[in-house]
DNA sequence: TTGATATCATTTGCATACGAATGAATTTGC
DNA sequence: GCAAATTCATTCGTATGCAAATGATATCAA
């Protein structure tokens, strides 16, 4: 291709901007990807748990026994996804569940003994796991970039 | 909990970090919250076709024919996924599938009048969902936040 | 108090997402 | 030119993720 030919697309982007629309540089489309570079990361690192169950049980660690929704909301995850997945913690013996004294609605949840060692002995593991999901960028960028990006979550 | 629990909280972190893994502020938990946001506002402009999809047909308008596999490439998704947003996009009358002539094993996809419609239609809804997902941000903001996302993914 | 609302949890249905296994077809290496 | 390795596509199994509908319980308001 010719410098004219780029010379001209580049005129003929200040004015019809559909035909530039590129698919590889939307936020959404990137997002999606840095995402998945993540979880690709946190299973070479943790190939045994997925990234909602480590979250349910680090919050878990964090704010102690909580009803089943009320962790949904800790963890963003909605009551439907929340439910599989502490089910899949439960069946594991990482998690146990029990009935609200007062209120009948609603299903406790808490750490086992076991789940409590999991979570302690994984979190170094997560350290790395983020540490290595932010290795591209410099120190500074790191600090520019979580700011951003909490602005946007 | 009295200030004198507090202060010793403090102590400790600085030595043992354990003790302050917090996971609203790991890399991993706002990377998929903000796909979560993304996502959603992806859907209250474009209700009736999912990320996915649209970047499926987008990358078809880009290149044309190509095989599954090639396109899975392109819009970062493996065989097994990209096998089931295709195979939507064609009962949906989306997208056309066709045998390669050369090579056996090679699935052509390519967009049907219908499907070439659809994404001309959908692309200004697209820049707009681009818009308010960074919304949050201002212009320099932007143009900072890409550069470091683009890093990572 | 009771009727309307709201909350908590579950279930169903659909759509990614990916590892692993399989089979068909092609390319490579010697 | 042929065996080995690779590529393309499919299928299966498991795990999010969310909308919508449902049932049980709790709260609010007239």
């Amino acid at each position: 291709m010719s410098d004219g030919d780029n010379l001209l697309k580049l005129v003929e982007a200040e004015e019809a901007d559909d035909q530039d629309y590129l698919l590889q540089e939307q936020v959404g489309f990137i997002l999606r990807k840095a995402h998945q570079r993540h979880v690709s990361i946190f299973a070479a690192h943790i190939g045994d748990l997925t990234p909602p169950q480590f979250a349910a049980l680090a919050k878990l660690r964090d704010v102690g026994e909580t009803s089943q929704n009320q962790l949904g909301t800790l963890i963003a995850m909605d009551a439907a996804t929340v439910k599989g997945v502490i089910d899949r913690l439960k069946a594991r013996g990482l998690v146990e569940l029990s009935k609200h004294e007062v209120d009948k609605r609603r299903l406790l949840v808490n750490l086992t003994a076991e789940g409590r060692d999991a979570i302690e002995r994984l979190i170094p593991l997560a350290r790395e796991i983020t540490r290595e999901t932010l290795a591209p960028l410099s120190a500074k960028e790191i600090a520019t970039f979580m700011k951003l990006l909490a602005k946007l979550a």
